[in-house]
DNA sequence: AATGAATGAGCTTTCATTCAT
DNA sequence: AATGAATGAAAGCTCATTCAT
């Protein structure tokens, strides 16, 4: 290896002992101590690496939430038409998370040990999210809502996946999750005029 | 004031001093001494009134979604039909949160800062809404949608409230939230086939 | 019960709870909570009785004792010679503490946590034995050792009780240990010139 | 100084520090505080060199106790016979008093305050003695106890220097307490059929 | 670049004692 | 005489960060 090599790769075990300790037990017992002695390290090399505790922590959620924004675009990018393909988001999501144990913790805990990457990783969500939506409704896919009215439905769909995956864990799931939830997309909760 | 009455001002004290500091700067922050400190008592009475530091935070959660709920409940009761009603509650909920600004928080870093307190919360939360929808069903103002379904749209619809409450804030909000809230709920978000 | 019957009887059962702690788990658990719950009275009541905490743990050893001290007398005072009667006192000694077993604890303990007790105790035992054994070498019955010597005998002789029951505890105990205790005491440990 | 020389340096220097805080005022007024502060570094590095404040206290007795025991075994293994040589491990064990004041305290407290490390102490002084009092009877130096009544021998003999040292204090002793020493090992207490 | 000991502020909890009721 | 809440000092321990080697 060359020292560039070496570098890169402490740098590495450093955050995927962040990402291990923060997935099984939370950013509060993800300490330096901890993160240095999983990654092999003394506690000083850390700094040498990251600029402080919270700076690594908060690499942790975006650079995850990337790979699956990759994962649940490579599940979904050719599946037709618009409704069938946020149902495939949806199961995408799952799936990733089924493969992926520790990453719920890792993005709930968020909101509060890692804010500013908590913001981050929401905005890189909501953003191409309402694009694919406003597209979809410019192609008659999707009804007419106006625009901040997408905003809130993309919040309303993201807080959707969060709350489930919290109540019904991240293993395989209930068949009644998906049914229900492209049956409120589809034609909404409450009996038609 | 009597003797109780003193006794329970003090328990009182501490509590509000709890709900405060938890709800502008999180769990983390408050420490027994910053409590104590706000409540105006010395650090050795808060173990007079609760058993540990976890204990009052755990009561949190719970006293304050019952407040929560009541008020709901009486800003919504008289509303018909369920689908307003719905939007009734909606509508409530962040009225709620404009009143109490720091119940947001309270209630989400509860899930691990207080996670006994957190599930019994969602449970009281859930399984009334759960039994609202059903009965609303079986009066035909919801869609056929089975039991188990009814579960997973009351997860997404608290789901939604979080999120939307987590990204709009509390303050008062902006009619697309309530207009698309109202719309999805019924008559869905694809164009019919 | 006339109220100073009442007065007694609640000192009566402080001390009573503090003698059971202090034997079951030793004085640092003897708290002034811990004992006013025991007893069943509030905390403050304590103070009524005690001038302090120390005070009543002081009382503890002393009029245990003198307890014990009456034990072994009505046990040993018919034995003769003195030889046989020490080897009495000594299984009485032993006999007490199994049926005192907390006894030891308040003993032993009490040299740093109730230390002039203790000094008070050891005095109160040192003296009359230091008596006995003097009156028993001016019958004839034991050795002419010098008085200081003797004083250094009945040293000996407590030292030796404290580490057998240490050693050996204070269930029912084993017949070397008093057929050694009196052999020595009779013919010494080593071989005659 | 060497990094590892420095090391070494700050955990003697806690280790002196506790021992003498412990030999002068016992083992509850050896606060963490308290010992670094003698020490001369900072609380946290306590915790740099012991796991926890009851591990250095329970390495002191041990520790300390080896360094006694070599200390009477150089006074004592030339003297000969077996009567003479006890008393000079007799004697050797008062000299070692003498000029480690604190010791008394250490030990005897230990058993409380450090009672895996007093009983471990206690075990290393036990059997090494009854092997030499063994074989001395199988010399026929010391008379014919039964293995069982040596161990009781053992433990009066050590209970003799710790009452004896509790009660004479530290400083140079009186001669009486070694003729009486002497002569109840060689002769016994009382007078003879 | 790597090391790992030192730092010291901060945490929760315990407890003997006081005192107004 | 009895109560029991209030007090506040003191305890053991953790941990992010620094820095000399």
């Amino acid at each position: 290896m060359t020292r560039a090599e070496r570098n890169e790769d402490v740098k590495r075990r450093l955050f995927d002992a962040a990402r291990h300790i923060v997935g099984e037990l939370g950013y509060a017992e993800a300490s330096v101590a901890r993160i240095t002695e999983m990654a092999g390290v003394a506690q000083g090399t850390f700094y040498n690496h990251f600029a402080n505790r919270q700076a690594l922590l908060d690499s942790l959620l975006p650079t995850i939430g990337q790979e699956m924004a990759h994962f649940i675009q490579e599940r979904s990018e050719t599946v037709r038409p618009e409704s069938e393909r946020e149902v495939a988001r949806f199961r995408a999501f799952f799936d990733y998370l089924g493969e992926n144990a520790g990453f719920l913790r890792i993005l709930n805990e968020a909101e509060f040990a890692a804010p500013e990457a908590y913001r981050q990783h929401m905005d890189n969500m909501a953003a191409p999210f309402q694009r694919i939506l406003g597209r979809a409704r410019d192609r008659g896919e999707v009804q007419d809502y106006a625009d901040p009215e997408l905003e809130v439905i993309v919040h309303i769909l993201m807080g959707a996946r969060s709350y489930l995956s919290q109540h019904y864990g991240s293993g395989p799931l209930d068949e009644p999750i998906f049914s229900a939830y492209a049956r409120l997309l589809r034609g909404g909760l409450f009996a038609g005029s």
